[in-house]
DNA sequence: CCAACATAGTGTAAATATAACGTAAAGTAT
DNA sequence: ATACTTTACGTTATATTTACACTATGTTGG
């Protein structure tokens, strides 16, 4: 095979993992592609990167395509190579996951999608998705799960507000199992990142909950130790 | 732009960053490039990957051609893929690490390569390399920091039969501090993937040591707990 | 042969972190 | 006013982590 034909004829692509907190499930966008390849076959939101375009920008593209709203939370994953994973020649793509908060945004079908739509992440892993999208989208969950254990992200996923039942919620879907309520508060609110706010939940039926806000400033200055620590042993 | 020209006109590359234990020091592997572009500057080996070979098969290859070894425990670690990182064109490149027991490969310059050496670590992080190949280097360092604390993958610098001290000191080089000894010890022998064997040290001007052997079944075997943990706090 | 040297090898106690657990208080709905 | 639902909260037992120093075993050189 001759050189120009070995090398510089391939492409790349950013797929995104798109993670949304909405009430009381974990979701993950997922779109059903309106155009070749793969067409009409459920998939991550992803697109060719160009070849004058860095890669963060190609997925904030994508992002902005897909959910409308820049600046997300996101992380590099994975990138994935197989020879054959996409029908119109080499193309290899990078894995990304963001994190946002469903209420605060439209979904806008990109125009490589026919249509987009939240799925509960557990339902979302059983599905056949498109291309190896389902190994991405396995790699992506399980990142999260490490992350979160390791940095205060939940919070890119929940409003400005929240009680402390949202977040330990939230942290239970990421994690896939029950936290202990007392141990939990307890170890969040001795992170010190937390303001509480004088202001509680509206619209329950029962006791309302005291709001709270995160303080990016006080994360930002304070050293970041080991890694936090969800009761490991006994509920695992 | 057209379709033509925006797509499919990108090469990628793999980049190995081999890390190597030498008796004493833990090293690097870099190559003088022979080749243009970058010709004469210290670079982390790595190649172009042709549209048909995977991802793997490109680093075994890269491992191939600079250790002359197939094999090795790697992984990959993250994705560079700035707009104007390599000069001939649009290159992204996937960095890899690969571990190595130095005494029991010989070095042969690869085809790319004018010569190759083994570089100290820190010595390698303060050197000017080609490229991007300092943030290459910053980022597997850091990657392999974490991975050892949380698998027993210092084995693979180790010749098969080694003293705890060795163990120790690998460990130390790697994560940039001292540690306690006998927290180490009591550690590294309650995982019980350790097989002592009936044999000491020999050469050594003072009271040799046990010799000890990675039992790679054992590990299998066990279900992989929490991390490792060294000293986390006090010798920081 | 013996003294000097160098590293191997070993245990315990204190401090810290994690895990388990139940009850009273504050709202809403009827 | 009663039933209902969720919030809020502290203590104890257990497990893990850290700190720390001396004797044993070999080699080397005089």
């Amino acid at each position: 095979m001759k050189f120009e034909d070995q090398y510089f004829k391939s492409a790349f692509s950013v797929d995104c993992v798109i993670f949304g907190f909405d009430t009381n499930a974990l979701k993950v966008l997922l779109i059903r592609r309106g155009a070749e390849p793969m067409k009409g076959s459920l998939a991550i939101p992803g697109d060719l990167v160009s070849i004058n375009e860095s890669l963060e920008q190609g997925v904030e593209r994508v992002l902005n395509q897909s959910v409308g709203i820049s600046n997300l939370y996101m992380e590099q994953v994975y990138t994935f190579g197989r020879v054959d994973r996409h029908p119109d020649g080499r193309v290899i793509t990078i894995a990304y996951y963001a994190l946002v908060n469903v209420r605060d945004y439209k979904l806008s079908a990109a125009s490589f999608a026919e249509s987009a739509d939240w799925y509960p992440v557990s339902e979302a892993l059983e599905l056949e998705l498109g291309f190896d999208h389902n190994e991405i989208l396995q790699a992506c969950f399980g990142q999260l799960k490490l992350k979160v254990q390791s940095a205060p992200i939940g919070f890119e996923l929940l409003p400005k507000k929240f009680t402390l039942s949202q977040l330990q919620l939230l942290y239970e879907l990421i994690l896939e199992r029950d936290l202990d309520k007392r141990n939990f508060r307890k170890k969040i609110l001795s992170l010190d990142i937390l303001t509480p706010l004088n202001e509680k939940q509206k619209g329950v039926a029962h006791r309302p909950a005291k709001l709270y806000q995160f303080d990016e400033e006080k994360y930002r200055a304070m050293k970041i130790v080991g890694g936090l620590n969800f009761d490991a042993k006994k509920n695992s």
